[in-house]
DNA sequence: CATGAATGAGCATTCATTCAT
DNA sequence: CATGAATGAATGCTCATTCAT
């Protein structure tokens, strides 16, 4: 029907189906971060929201597919700021530093968002957060670059990416568990010791 | 969902109450192992014993309450492996070397028995295993001796021990896909990868 | 349940109000033979017309009334066959013949355009046809009129109703089932055995 | 366990046990017969017991399965009835009308006990009943060897076996709705007319 | 203690129906 | 009138947990 443009305003109809949409996705979030994935039920992510239980099965066909929905909206949000630090970089470090700083600064925002705390008396569950999968390849690809310009030293490059995605989550959430997190310095103690090992990490304090 | 199948029931045992605590905990763990935390319900546990439903509740009070008792017989089996690595090191290295390797040959040890491919088709959870769990304080513990005793730079212990965790923990991942894992050669990455960073790690190949 | 599928939706015509009923109409009554009166929701037949679920409730109030409408539909076409066969008869086993013959001619054609054998796994279950609400009155009246003629014997009007419906009925099933389906041969077998019974029903073969 | 008689009191377990079954199953039966197989739900069903609503699954798997245990209690009460008629006719015409007495006064019982008028505004839906399953194998048989032994004329068996269930069907409705339904009248009706059409059929009144 | 049936809350999902557009 | 999103009741079914035996 209104085919034509992007530009003409949205009928009412159209507008709040966007906003439930966002609600949906909203709750969602924020359930899934404070609950877990396997946790949370398509009843949890409705009762944060202010639409009816059927209501949902109008936008998604299942839990699945809200997290998939999740999963494209981060990684829409998460990528450019990760290929604009590659972009920026003039050297393979600046590129590790851009990277987790702005993978730090990104799980410092959703978490600032969603923000309660987990339900802590229960078994700690990490999913991989949609961002982390959106950006395990971008690592892969740019350790592989990397590596293949002479930028890093030739070593075992599945290995290394597990390794920096294991970095970036484990010292990530150690950064939100201070307050207030310091983006920078999480970075930098990453990078650092990504590239030098204990040896080269910054000194404390 | 829960059609787990497949899991051979234990057999009568003596029906000693030590028997039967251990073999929900077996069945447990296969079964966490199989279909995640989350996913695994007490129903799915005693069906793979042949004790009736009632009586895990003479055992234990929930699934999480399982799930701690697990953690905490994987530490008593792990803790020591830890200890003596400890013990023979002469150097951090060394105690480094033979802490990765005594957790990835837990793993790889652990991930023979309960061993089926869990369903890969759902989105990625890991959750804190057991031995994670009980490693995470021997860790922070190891490491801040060595930097007390000077055999480590001063660098934020808090950060680091995430730091090894996360290598642990997805390095340990990628070894178990690859067939056979080599122990020693994960261990070894990962000492390297963390005493000098990507300089010092060994080279691939 | 509801995923009847091959449901290829009917164009979307005119638009005008009688073309709107007549598509609903249509899609009910092929949903209706393919699933059963019961198990066919609403949503089954507008996904079977290309209009708007709220269209469904300007024509019908519900599906019972849609079914009713069928029953009329199916009714006002069956009906006049009944009569010419009543007209065209010179006897009572004429009459019988014509009608027997344009109730099985009914049902082989409806059958022919609706087809697709319905789930046979589910316990079997008849509901009565439009075609055989419709009938029903006729054939009690046709007998009734017969017997007041002296064109049958004087025995109980109700009973002999309802042994022909339920002859009309199960051997039309029957007759549906074989390929080719023998109209006159199903219709001789039921003349036959109403009039003679056992004893002066036709011969097989 | 007390796999060693059945003469041995059953434990109170066990009892409730075959009461619950059975309260189920009556249940079911009266549901079934108001409101018809497939309007029936399961919750319907537990909701004609003092049962809760999961009790339900510790005894069937569906409503299906149920709907099969009636079957079977069915068959399992009412064969008996029909090869005692058989048994003890000497004559087709003798065997047709114990058959048909036994199945008048079978669900004559039937009505009694479940009795309570079906919703009539609902198109009206007649499923196979489980005696009238049970019962079209032995028709059909009974006939058969009929028709073997002489005793019956040769014609085609399937169309006969049909038009005795309709009649036996359509012609037993119609006697429950007259009260006092009388057995002996109906299968009067039924098997003169089977045996000698309208002709033989005897005159009403 | 072991047992396993009973319980009822909870979940995913579908549905008939309404009503703002 | 047509539309199709919103609604919330209802359904089949599973689950943790209790408790009489």
């Amino acid at each position: 029907m209104s085919e034509t443009a992007e530009i003409e305003p949205l009928g009412k109809r159209e507008r709040t189906k966007v906003a439930n949409r966002q609600a949906i996705l909203v709750a969602a979030r924020r359930v899934f971060a404070q609950m877990g994935y396997e946790a949370a039920s398509v009843r949890d992510i409705i009762r944060g929201t202010d639409l009816a239980s059927g209501t949902f099965y109008n936008y998604f066909r299942s839990k699945e597919e809200v997290f998939g929905a999740i999963a494209d909206d981060s990684a829409a949000r998460f990528k450019p700021l990760l290929r604009a630090a590659r972009e920026r970089a003039t050297s393979f470090e600046e590129y590790l530093r851009g990277a987790f700083e702005a993978y730090f600064g990104f799980i410092a925002d959703e978490n600032e968002l969603e923000g309660r705390p987990i339900d802590e008396r229960r078994p700690h569950v990490r999913s991989d957060t949609p961002e982390m999968i959106a950006v395990y390849d971008e690592v892969r690809d740019g350790l592989e670059a990397a590596i293949a310009r002479g930028m890093a030293p030739r070593i075992d490059a599945d290995y290394l990416a597990c390794a920096c995605i294991g970095i970036a989550q484990e010292v990530g959430t150690a950064m939100l568990r201070r307050s207030p997190p310091d983006i920078k310095a999480a970075a930098r103690f990453a990078v650092g010791f990504i590239l030098k090992g204990l040896d080269g990490a910054p000194r404390k304090g």
